[in-house]
DNA sequence: TTGTATGCGTTATCAC
DNA sequence: GTGATAACGCATACAA
């Protein structure tokens, strides 16, 4: 069995208590004793045993992270940075995918909830009121990350959706283009699909261009649902000149399909993404495309869970982001 | 404060050894009490406290899994399969970014242990004799996945490397192809560099196909070295027809170059992947690479772990790999 | 069917 | 400086 720190305390002669105090390194014991502690806890091969420790610590040292999908580059970049952060600061760190799915969502809560974790990031998805009101009555710290959250309890860090799909109009306005299609994100999405439609219709509307619904098409945000919208989208207008996708994905299937059917990127059409995820550069062409920060997102999610976990007051804020220019848009000539 | 079994019992005026009872559905108790006792479950909302039952049950239901790098589609596919086997299970995971470094591994490895951890799975990164030796000693169970493992007491699954990189050059062969390249990963990579040009020479070899140094470029499995590498292998060797780049992202590195460059692919050049992640499908022209069964890989290794843990024997293995065929390369006209 | 008591491995509050 | 000892929240062997 693995030594306690009662087989320590027997071993040197001392309390539990002096072998406590040496291993928390806190006062009262000469260093004489410390010596022979610390040279039996090398003999027997001692490892605190944290779980008992968090017993009576109240506190985990482990915060959760609730994510709908853990399989794409976006999430893998968020993880990276929340994991980053967390382990600067002694924290591990306990993944939950949860599918999208209510329900499984809510069993995660609860078991993070009875894990007692210190605090949980909510990442990339709808903070329903459920989901908002679970966390709140268990009391857990909390922050949403890539997403909003109504309640100034539980504060949010992204980037401002509807600005970033503005610039990214405007962009493809500034080089001349006056017949932009869009492709959306999923219909009635509140935090990725909508405000950036929004952004977008604005950007026509500053720049005084014509809105038609025969510009719009939606998409779900992946890969083939890019390729089938462009298709789409090229059927009822076959006059646009460039394309805005609500994200790389997307915007990587438009680029596919243009490649099969002969249509050349940027020569014939003008297309541009969003979240410069790693695909983003590995294309051909390399993708023009909105940059959300997103591992910085994810430390600056951890940085303010840790405030909350701290009894300090946080506050939502927008992380800002950036047009990359690569070669999928070009000036209208 | 969050209400203990304690509270439940002095509400219903029964004792804790009833309530805990009840709350591991044992038996030892009339219906009756039993709805008392849940009705005031539900009154308090009281949740079970994980971590006094761990301490008492003398297990975590929670693994820990090192990995080199959390933003990589790879990670994020692994990540996924392991997570949802695990989850079926009951079991929580515990993401450990090793950064490819010794010290914070080592550091991991302990802190796991401390955190009394049930098993841990080590992924996609040298399983070195120290690491090993540590997990061994803290009786931890460990599986390595996607790399592979010394001691029998630590099982891998993997795939075969060498049979698929064999597989890979005698596809290119079969396609009339003469005059290959490889683009090899990291030089003296034991695990995913050595093993794939061992299996691209021995195939050109069974072909009587000559294997000259000119064929052969190193990189580092990542886009840019990819790029890189394609730029000084047609510098020494002009005429190859056809490349095979041990890692998808080197593959995407070649074909921007040769985009860049006007050589189309796979008209004038065939290159064909390895790892079949998410950006081959999505590239332009799709990759033609070798599948390894990611997520499966994951959720198998959270198989084995199981085993291990529940006490059984587990053996290494391999899990079948394929070639997909898209379309980055042709037959030789 | 139910309760008492003990222990899980630590930390912390007292005394000495 | 050091040592009992009572928590922490729960599970369980043993009684009743």
């Amino acid at each position: 069995m693995k030594p306690t720190i009662k087989d320590i305390a027997g071993m040197t002669g001392v309390s539990v208590a002096t072998v406590s105090r040496i291993l928390n390194d806190q006062r009262g014991y000469s260093e004489e004793t410390k010596e022979r502690v610390e040279k039996a806890i090398k003999e027997l091969g001692y490892k605190p045993n944290a779980v008992a420790r968090n017993l009576v610590n109240r506190k985990s040292h482990t915060i959760g992270v609730l994510i709908p999908k853990l399989s794409t580059s976006f999430s893998a970049k968020l993880l990276q940075g929340i994991e980053a952060a967390a382990h600067q600061r002694q924290y591990s760190v306990l993944i939950c995918n949860t599918d999208s799915n209510g329900e499984r969502t809510m069993d995660y809560i609860q078991l993070l909830n009875e894990k007692q974790v210190d605090g949980v990031i909510f990442a990339s998805e709808l903070f329903t009121r459920e989901y908002c009101r679970e966390l709140l009555s268990s009391g857990i710290p909390a922050v949403v990350v890539s997403s909003v959250s109504v309640h100034p309890e539980v504060p949010y860090i992204k980037i401002n959706d509807e600005e970033a799909a503005y610039a990214a109009a405007a962009y493809l306005i500034e080089k001349g283009h006056q017949n932009i299609g869009m492709i959306s994100g999923t219909k009635h999405d509140p935090v990725a699909g909508m405000p950036r439609l929004r952004g977008f219709q604005r950007a026509l509307k500053d720049y005084r261009l014509q809105f038609e619904n025969s510009q719009l098409v939606f998409g779900d945000f992946s890969y083939s649902s890019g390729y089938r919208a462009i298709e789409q989208l090229l059927e009822k207008n076959p006059y646009i000149t460039g394309v805005f996708a609500a994200s790389d994905e997307m915007a990587l299937g438009v680029i596919s399909y243009c490649y099969e059917k002969g249509i050349r990127i940027p020569d014939h059409l003008s297309v541009v993404g969003f979240d410069d995820t790693e695909i983003a550069q590995m294309s051909t062409p390399p993708l023009t495309t909105v940059h959300q920060p997103i591992e910085k997102m994810g430390s600056a999610a951890f940085a303010k869970l840790a405030s909350l976990m701290n009894g300090e007051e946080a506050e939502s804020s927008y992380l800002p982001f950036q047009i990359i220019e690569r070669g999928s848009a070009k000036r209208l000539s």
